[in-house]
DNA sequence: CGCAACCAGTTGTTATTTGCAACTGTATTG
DNA sequence: CAATACAGTTGCAAATAACAACTGGTTGCG
């Protein structure tokens, strides 16, 4: 099986922290509608169906972790907005990609909407892994390489680096 | 905001799909732990020091969802092996855009090792969002159109389509 | 063969999360 | 100034997860 990836010592990859931010219930519905468009606690609540504490806690913990920013809305200081940070939007490949996956393999799942480019109206690419110069990779293109070092080893075969 | 996507009524996307098959603790490390080559309860188990019943239980549900496939171990019966199907090898962009997204911006992650390409050592380049014909595409890029529709809105600007 | 160890779970119990409904405190509208 | 809207909080019931011990088939070994 060759060089594998140490799994819960040390090392840590970043799927921990970003399941520490986004693996509850319900986190990635809030994304999901806060990038189209929702900002106040009343939207979300409303159109989400969640239960008003679990919204709270969750909106809390996005902001904690800096995904959202939260502040008082202008004009009606009852209000409050929930923004995207970058942070946030740099959620947005993952987000789209599992939705991407939820569409070819869920069962009744037939998207009435289409997310297109907006510059041509053309349904957007599915969402591949890439090398650095551009090649598509799979599974079995990849392999691990250690910080430092310049050797490299397949991800399930015996050898390929030195 | 022009066009907004329904959010919790008809037309739903493949996200609830997708979480409803990887929504729960531990589903997205045990896909992990399964792509660096892990095959039998045990070694789940010690890898990722999830409660038993509960690695019992999520295993069945991704094999319930089609995520892995379960079978007796040939010449050692009393050992299973859960093998990722294509459904499961499907989820590997989403799985490495969430990591990429937790080396990025997580506190205290400096991976040890570094995904590359097997074939020439370079690192990943990182997912992204793309349009039919290359380009890379952002959030204010996209658009919604209609199943049957030629027209499309932009996300949040009045209008762009018709 | 017979016994100990191994593997993949299950069962029972306790802690933590989630969901629901009702309530609170500001701010705004009429 | 009263009624309503918004963004929560509180208290309690239900569901889920964690922990530990146990079961029931293999399998290796003497």
């Amino acid at each position: 099986m060759g060089l594998r990836e140490p799994l819960r010592e040390v090392a840590e990859c970043g799927l921990p922290h970003a399941l520490e931010v986004m693996g509850e219930r319900w986190s990635f519905l809030i994304l999901r509608a806060a990038f189209n468009g929702l900002i106040h606690f009343e939207e979300f609540s409303s159109e989400l169906g969640i239960a008003r504490n679990i919204l709270s806690n969750r909106l809390a913990k996005l902001v904690e972790h800096g995904v959202l920013v939260r502040e008082r809305c202008e004009g009606d200081k009852r209000k409050v907005e929930y923004r995207l940070t970058e942070k946030g939007v740099g959620l947005l490949p993952a987000m789209l990609s599992l939705r991407q996956w939820g569409e070819k393999y869920g069962t009744n799942v037939n998207p009435d909407l289409i997310l297109v480019d907006a510059r041509d109206g053309e349904p957007i690419a599915p969402i591949t892994i890439n090398s650095h110069d551009g090649r598509q990779l799979g599974w079995h293109d990849l392999a691990w390489r250690e910080a430092g070092s310049q050797e490299w080893c397949c991800h399930d075969t015996p050898a390929a680096g030195s």
